[in-house]
DNA sequence: TAGGCGAAGATTGTATAAAGTTTCGCCTGT
DNA sequence: ACAGGCGAAACTTTATACAATCTTCGCCTA
């Protein structure tokens, strides 16, 4: 009856114009096909989607909001740079929060919840075998906003999406070797936490995961940030 | 030197003219002068702030994004109206993140930001004596703004300053006498905490004032959205 | 030849106009 | 008198045009 009385304010999101903009450019940064610093023109992106400006502008505001892309007045937007500093700021704040969010998710578990985490699992252990690393990033990162959207609650998933979308960035900028999506197992046993509800083993998992992605990282600061040229060119 | 080559990406809150659209409609949100669910047309706005529709539109998206304007597609912006399972899902992040906001406030305490507590404080208190109750609500808010930034950690303002623009409409909305801005006795409290380097006691009481805060509202589930309106009207 | 000035080109910021949707009053038919 | 539907007005959404700003490259001068 009332069926869709209420397309209501986040449909999580969707089909519009804007969001298909969003979510292509974002796609294309968490999968490293857009490398930090890329300048993001506004009618080069508009003619790719054949959108005028004015949507292009709207998805590119939403996405420094997530903090994936910066805009500088009058020059631009530009995929984002996250420094050392801002990477162990969202994974502390990771670490603060996703603990709870799993608590949370155990309480709402349910049999349907159970097999959407399992067939992901078995999706993320496809892409690793098949060595696609693009697929590996991406879906590393859905799992933990699975998990967040299974604790129903929106303001911690909130959170956790722009975390995530951080996170992704900063993984293919710092990583120290090529790191085979070393995460797959981690999952496996945070799942298998969440089916026994044991709230105490999750949060201990889902803490050490996110130590162990951080401690993969290279996470030195450099002396300024044009540095970072030297560096390059320097090798 | 290289005095400003950089204006970087996110001055604290330009003076841009959508910045100002911004806050000023933020603030009369917060200070209780546009009531949750009024409607707010983009002309409307755009006449008294001088501005384009464009300029508008643009800060009423950002503040949608905040989580205290609610935009319905085709019908316009609207201040929200949160209900009381979001009240209790923004004071739980609170819970959980202020203390750890504390913990590091305390890390990065110097005399020059006790002086601006303390100055903060001081409005607090001259602003709940004039019994203005406007400013009171907003100076409550400012002052845990102001821990956050203390605190270095521009993730965790960030989330903060959206569950606190969150926090004043809920309480605004729940609150169940005239709470007299209890809070002001708790801040002094916290400060004194952060002077002493006390971690433990300024998280403690970061955390009580929050379930106090909690306490004294009504949060109360309404069988659904409709029914908000027949208790109105079946008063 | 190196350095700086300046104009042209490109890109973003803002405003305005065209297009589509919803809402609400009014009118007609029963 | 009332239910149902038609239509106009208001508003949002999208596109386009204009203005402002920055970047780049050529040219001139020391």
């Amino acid at each position: 009856m009332a069926a869709k009385s209420r397309p209501k304010s986040d449909a999580p999101d969707a089909s519009d114009r804007v969001s298909r903009i969003r979510e292509g450019v974002t796609a294309a940064i968490l999968e490293h096909r857009l490398l930090p610093g890329t300048k993001l023109g506004e009618d080069e992106i508009g003619e790719i989607y054949g959108a005028s400006r004015t949507l292009v502008r709207t998805a590119l505001q939403q996405l420094a909001h997530e903090g994936i892309v910066n805009i500088e007045k009058n020059r631009g937007a530009f995929v984002a740079r996250p420094t050392p500093a801002d990477a162990r700021e969202v994974f502390e704040a990771r670490r603060l929060i996703e603990p709870t969010i799993v608590d949370h998710a155990i309480d709402a578990m349910s049999p349907a919840w159970l097999d959407r985490l399992q067939q992901h699992l078995t999706e993320e252990r496809e892409a690793e075998l098949r060595g696609d690393a693009r697929a590996s990033v991406r879906l590393s990162g859905e799992f933990h906003k699975l998990v967040a959207e299974m604790s129903g609650h929106s303001i911690y998933l909130g959170f956790l999406k722009e975390l995530i979308a951080r996170s992704s960035l900063i993984i293919l900028l710092y990583r120290r070797h090529d790191t085979p999506a070393c995460g797959t197992d981690h999952h496996a046993g945070i799942v298998a936490a969440i089916r026994k509800r044991d709230k105490q083993a999750a949060r201990a998992q889902m803490l050490s995961h996110l130590t162990e992605i951080e401690d993969e990282l290279f996470l030195k600061d450099p002396a300024a940030d044009e540095l970072r040229l030297a560096d390059v060119l320097g090798v």
